[in-house]
RNA sequence: GGCUCCAUGGUCAAGCGGUUAAGACAUCGCCCUUUCACGGCGGUAACACGGGUUCGAUUCCCGUUGGAGUCACCA
């Protein structure tokens, strides 16, 4: 049994969508768990669309994720260089470009744009089809030497024959087979020399010894083509495991434009790299049990590329919102504390015991952006209505609000001991001295002191840190309010 | 439009000829509670349709419908 060699190959366009970090994310969890390779190749032969600093962005992904490669630009494994401008510069592609046309299983072409475009047959959806003719197959020996002689800009085409059907197999949807007439005489060398996706891919994954090609589902229907190539050149066929699509809301293909599409983005909206990792691994795929809690390297464990769904799965934020929840929940106090800091420190500018304040708010959250709402109260006490005094479960109305406020003040103003507990005890003397429910007192106190529906912790609580004056002041103003009722 | 793929609740999904058709998110209700949350308990909610095959189809086959992908000198 030969090791298990996967591949992640981006090209640098730009931030890391969730669909690619899927990609890699099962690429190399396919390769670890049969203790396999999984490299990283850059697949940059499209000099218009390179972004800078893009390479940069995939390398800091996969660190950030946990996804190690074996093999890559930045780790040489003998199958170098593992970036496609490179190893354009040693004439590998044009190589092989050429031992194929020796074959006749590929072409130059000369044709120039007009004639292409004067070629298209139809337009749908506004795309425009075009169907090539195999002009420039039926030129001579002569006329190509000529062609390629005076410099005529030209492309390299693979060529289908128009009979016949090709099939090709993939581990998870079986066999597939397209007739000929219906692939298209791609380009494998465009005219500025660089190889399309399609050939170099083949070429490299052939070179570097991939055995097992893990990519997306649009793929699927020109993979035929692939499989073609791998024949004419006499070369084993990978084993080929297309991924379901990752959609958004409206089932469409997850694009750039939908917001919360790439890893950063993800990552700036106060999700944790790990319950990222997590969610989207289970999007196409699920594990033996019930769980779903898993980490990197219960994955590594866990996966099995056989039980990978073959329909499309919607990216649901709000699922992903709940497992961030779990992880949070989950966390270390210390660590929680030093990363909701900064999300703190941006509302609170006032000196609080943040720590406190990370503690209370850390099993209510789901991401760290929720915790500006949570806690904006502490420093600023909100404008909000009397309304907010009636609870009908508390059994308080504005009236019996004002009187338990009013009651209350002078005791809390004697109060010395403004900690939770020193607060709670002699609130509660006054809740048995009165024989009402906590609640007919707390909730008039909670109000006042922060101006809330909902607060991330009690009464009390919430008195510790705001202190003894602000505390008063707040409960006073209470009292205004509902008096001007 | 051609071709290809897909089809279990709103979403992720288990199931691989015989099940009361799991589980999770969301949603709703109840309990707990110093409000909300957390937690606990429970409810609503699905095999797209029509033919076969079979003693028996969610499961296998065909068709219909629906959805998606793809049809570039982009990957």
């Amino acid at each position: 049994m030969t090791k298990i060699r996967t591949r992640y190959a981006p090209s640098p366009t730009g931030r890391m969508h969730v669909g690619n970090l899927r990609s890699a994310l099962y690429e190399f969890l396919i390769a670890k768990h049969d203790g396999g390779d999984f490299m990283l190749r850059i697949e940059d032969t499209d000099q218009e669309r390179y972004v800078e600093g893009a390479t940069e962005i995939i390398y800091r992904t996969l660190e950030q994720t946990g996804l190690k490669h074996d093999e890559g630009p930045d780790k040489d494994g003998g199958y170098g260089p593992y970036v496609q401008s490179e190893r354009m510069k040693t004439g590998i592609y044009m190589k092989y470009a050429k031992e194929l046309i020796d074959k006749g299983e590929a072409y130059y072409c000369f044709c120039d744009k007009e004639r292409l475009a004067s070629l298209r047959t139809e337009v749908v959806d506004g795309k425009e089809i075009t169907i090539y003719d195999k002009h420039c197959l039926g030129l001579s020996r002569e006329e190509v030497e000529a062609n390629l002689a005076s410099r005529k800009p030209f492309v390299i085409r693979q060529n289908i024959p128009n009979e016949g059907t090709t099939t090709f197999h993939d581990e998870l949807y079986g066999d597939i087979t397209v007739e000929n007439a219906e692939l298209d005489d791609m380009i494998l060398i465009k005219s500025d020399g660089y190889p399309t996706y399609n050939f170099a891919n083949v070429v490299d994954d052939h070179t570097m010894n991939i055995t097992h090609v893990v990519r997306g589902n649009e793929y699927l229907s020109s993979s035929p083509k692939y499989v073609r190539l791998y024949d004419a050149f006499g070369w084993q066929v990978p084993v080929y495991i297309h991924l379901p699509l990752i959609t958004d809301e409206n089932h469409k293909k997850l694009s750039k434009r939908s917001g919360h599409a790439s890893f950063e983005d993800l990552i700036e909206q106060g999700f944790l790299t790990e319950a990222i990792v997590n969610y989207v691994a289970l999007l196409g795929w699920s594990p033996e049990g019930n769980r779903e809690i898993f980490s990197l390297q219960e994955l590594i464990e866990q996966f099995d590329y056989h039980r990978i769904s073959k329909s499309p799965a919607v990216f649901d934020i709000v699922k992903l919102r709940w497992m961030n929840g779990e992880y949070l929940k989950a966390m270390d106090d210390e660590l929680f504390y030093e990363m909701a800091k900064p999300y703190l420190q941006e509302t609170l500018k006032k000196d609080f015991d943040l720590r406190k304040i990370a503690r209370m708010v850390k099993t209510r959250i789901e991401t760290f952006l929720d915790i500006a709402g949570q806690v904006d109260f502490f420093e600023e006490l909100p404008e909000y209505d009397a309304e907010m005094y009636v609870h009908k479960k508390m059994k308080t109305t504005r009236e019996t609000a004002l009187m338990v406020l009013t009651e209350v003040l002078p005791i809390l103003e004697e109060q010395e001991d403004y900690s939770n507990d020193g607060l709670y005890e002699t609130l509660l003397k006054y809740v048995e001295q009165k024989g009402c429910k906590n609640g007919f007192v707390m909730w008039p106190i909670r109000t006042a002191v922060s101006g809330k529906q909902m607060t991330p912790a009690g009464a009390t609580e919430i008195m510790e840190i705001l202190g003894r004056e602000e505390s008063l002041k707040r409960i006073r103003k209470g009292i205004e309010k509902l008096r001007d009722v």
